[in-house]
DNA sequence: GTAGGGTTAG
């Protein structure tokens, strides 16, 4: 046997036996026996590249590649395949044009690659081209070419909806020698008919065989332009074709269901999932964890993540996002500790997905540190991440923080421009927060449903009725939106707090969709507020019409009641309350001293420094008694004679945690206070005087708004 | 050659 021939059957020996036993050390003794018989001849070097390629040793193949004058088809295909996988894309194009340049033909097997980077590169017209290219060479019927096609064109169709750039112009199609053999006006005409953006199913027509991959493959693509129906059609074909779904079937119809919000269907999902041994791989997982979150399962989103075998950065980050979006935020946080002790790297979507957990709990110090985490990582540019710390710090109390974060975005989106609104709107800048939005539609950023809940909260906290009126009758206008609950509700609460009260009534009344027991409620704390018990009565019909067990209406009306004096009515609804086993929540405030939340419950002694707390509002009273304070007993309305009042008021949950906050900081320190309820008119004057008589600022945030009380005056101006 | 996770409200 001469030399060049062993060393052909060693290459054929290697390439057919199988990967696992195949090693990178292997192929480079090859390479030696190679030099040894065949030094450097161009079918030999392409061989060596192939096999370094296939161990996606670029370096390696690249010194081959360039030591030949005239390289053969087989080395151009081992080096776009070897940039391909090593996500040099451009590169890999690159190479493609300049082997056409040679005036080589490609063959079938390398243009899944050369797709791949189109799509990767977002350049569409060169996929097209290369498509056209394909045509022309007769090789559109190639199963993994067709299939990487299919994939290029759902990709393309799913960026231009989601509005993405179209890529740089860079025509190989226009450029193409026109001496190519199979160049005719057939060909050239096929290509006009069949590119253009709904070429999935131009393509998939004219397959000539499908497998597994092209039915997910176009599944996966209905599934991510919201074609879900035509998905579901495509699985079930799917199914009539002899095919069965695989795991990449799954994880493209899960989030269907998720969006269909069908529990049952989902579960059928998990089952096949489970029967054909999927349910332990990642995509499955994640997809489930979803799914079921969505849904409202969380419990059922932990179970899955608990039961997976191995867990990837996207199992953490689904587990988290799902705790987090279903208000189970402290297991939230703990998950997302476990997944930095279990040494997983936090990702950008983790920041984004955990953030609105300290936003909620108001925990501001841990939100400080994940911010500096951010930071530290680069991942503070990001559009998600910055909106998400928008947020954090306008609900942490901190709205020039929040205000910063918002200057410094590069660019602002909807949901940026949203976040900032709504932070300026709970902080009671009505003003400012309507400049906000008019400046975003000047920047020709279109607002939608959750925007104008943000005009009309910066109304409704800062009384600003006409606005808050024409953007009412604008919104469906100028913007397509009809007004839903939330804005009704706004619209309501403005009306009632202004004292007009048949208007909300009317206005309740004739609303499009049917009004439920929250928005009656807003008009019936109006009129507790403007003492009409008459109207009261009547609305409070209306709630009990619509939602029999509203804890807050029974409560209303209760006091109502005690407050004229109609102790026996009170009384009713107290035990109507009871039988119905319908409890009020506590009145409840928290505040976080050195990196500890500390909660106060309304007339709870149980703090270990409660006897401290207890002289230290003595004293608070006394100071502010001498600044004019005289207790509002009207607010508290127990049965009880009237220094029992006084004492209730001085154990609001509010004043415990602000005490304790006085105590525990240094001079001049912000306090920031976080209360379950709204505050009551007694603490809010209390603590306006609290604030002159020990000069610090203190920040209250109750469940709708924020108070910044500082030298005895409250930005809200006494309006909330 | 094909698949999964994120920000504003509630």
């Amino acid at each position: 046997m001469t030399s060049s021939s062993m060393a052909k059957t060693l290459v054929k020996t290697f390439l057919k036996a199988p990967h696992s036993l195949k090693t990178k050390i292997q192929a480079k003794q090859l390479h030696a026996q190679f030099l040894k018989t065949q030094p450097y001849s161009p079918s030999s070097t392409s061989i060596l590249i192939s096999i370094y390629a296939n161990f996606n040793l670029l370096q390696h193949s690249l010194l081959l590649f360039n030591s030949l004058n005239s390289p053969p088809l087989l080395a151009w295909k081992s080096i776009i395949k070897c940039y391909s996988s090593s996500g040099l894309f451009a590169n890999s194009l690159t190479c493609f044009v300049k082997m056409r340049s040679f005036g080589i033909h490609p063959d079938h097997s390398m243009f899944p690659f050369v797709i791949k980077a189109c799509v990767f590169l977002k350049n569409l017209r060169l996929g097209e081209s290369i498509h056209g290219c394909i045509i022309r060479l007769g090789l559109d019927f190639d199963l993994f070419t067709g299939n990487a096609l299919l994939n290029m064109y759902a990709k393309f169709q799913s960026l231009q909806l989601k509005g993405g750039s179209k890529g740089f112009a860079f025509n190989v199609f226009d450029g193409m020698p026109k001496s190519d053999e199979l160049c005719g006006r057939l060909t050239q005409e096929r290509a006009k008919s069949v590119i253009g953006l709904d070429s999935v199913t131009k393509v998939l027509e004219m397959m000539p065989q499908r497998d597994v991959v092209s039915y997910n493959t176009v599944i996966a693509g209905n599934a991510q332009n919201g074609l879900y129906e035509e998905a579901l059609r495509m699985v079930r074909e799917m199914g009539s074709a002899n095919m069965k779904p695989d795991s990449f079937t799954l994880s493209s119809v899960l989030p269907i269901f998720a969006e269909y919000v069908d529990v049952m269907k989902g579960k059928e999902i998990h089952g096949y999932a489970i029967r054909h041994l999927f349910d332990s791989d990642f995509y499955i997982g994640s997809s489930l964890i979803d799914m079921y979150a969505n849904c409202a399962r969380i419990e059922d989103s932990c179970r899955v993540f608990s039961l997976l075998p191995k867990r990837d950065d996207i199992s953490w980050n689904s587990i988290i996002a799902a705790c987090v979006q279903n208000g189970v935020f402290d297991e939230g946080l703990k998950l997302f500790r476990r997944m930095l002790t279990a040494k997983v790297k936090p990702r950008d979507v983790t920041f984004s997905s955990i953030m609105p957990a300290c936003a909620y709990l108001t925990t501001l110090h841990l939100g400080k540190q994940l911010h500096g985490y951010i930071i530290r990582g680069g991942f503070d540019d990001n559009v998600f991440i910055a909106s998400s710390l928008v947020d954090m710090y306008a609900k942490c109390g901190n709205i020039k923080a929040a205000g910063w974060i918002f200057d410094q975005m590069e660019h602002h989106d909807m949901v940026s421009w949203t976040a900032i609104i709504m932070g300026h709107a709970l902080h009671g800048h009505g003003h400012d927060a309507l400049s906000l939005f008019k400046h975003m539609e000047k920047d020709g950023v279109k607002p939608n449903y959750v925007s104008y809940i943000a005009v009309f909260t910066a109304c409704s906290h800062a009384g600003l009725m006409d606005e808050a009126w024409r953007f009412f009758n604008g919104m469906s206008q100028n913007h397509g939106i009809k007004p839903g609950l939330e804005h009704y509700a706004a619209m309501a609460d403005l009306l009632g707090r202004a004292g007009k009260l048949n208007e909300a009534y009317e206005f309740i009344s004739r609303m499009h969709i049917a009004p439920t027991g929250s928005i009656w409620s807003t008009l019936l704390s109006a009129c507790r507020v403007h003492k009409n018990l008459e109207l009261g009565e009547k609305v409070a019909k209306e709630i009990f019409k619509v939602d029999p067990e509203n804890v807050g209406a029974y409560v209303l009306m209760s006091n109502m009641y005690a407050a004229s004096r109609r102790w026996k009515e009170a009384a009713k609804m107290r035990i109507f309350m009871k039988k119905k086993g319908i409890r009020k929540e506590p009145a409840c405030s928290w505040i976080e001293v050195k990196n500890t939340v500390h909660t106060f419950i309304s007339g709870d002694k149980s703090h270990p420094l409660y006897d401290r707390i207890f002289q230290a509002l003595k004293d608070l009273l006394e100071q502010i008694e001498r600044e004019g304070y005289i207790p509002d007993t009207n607010e508290d309305f127990h049965d009880v004679d009237e220094e029992q009042k006084k004492y209730l008021l001085f154990s609001h949950s509010e004043r415990l945690a602000l005490a304790f906050g006085i105590l525990s900081t240094p001079a001049g320190t912000t306090i920031r206070i976080t209360k379950n309820i709204r505050v009551c008119v007694d603490c809010h004057t209390a603590i306006k005087l609290i604030s002159k008589v020990v000069q610090r600022e203190i920040i209250v945030r109750d469940n709708s708004r924020f108070h910044h009380f500082k030298d005895g005056k409250c930005s809200c101006r006494d309006y909330w």
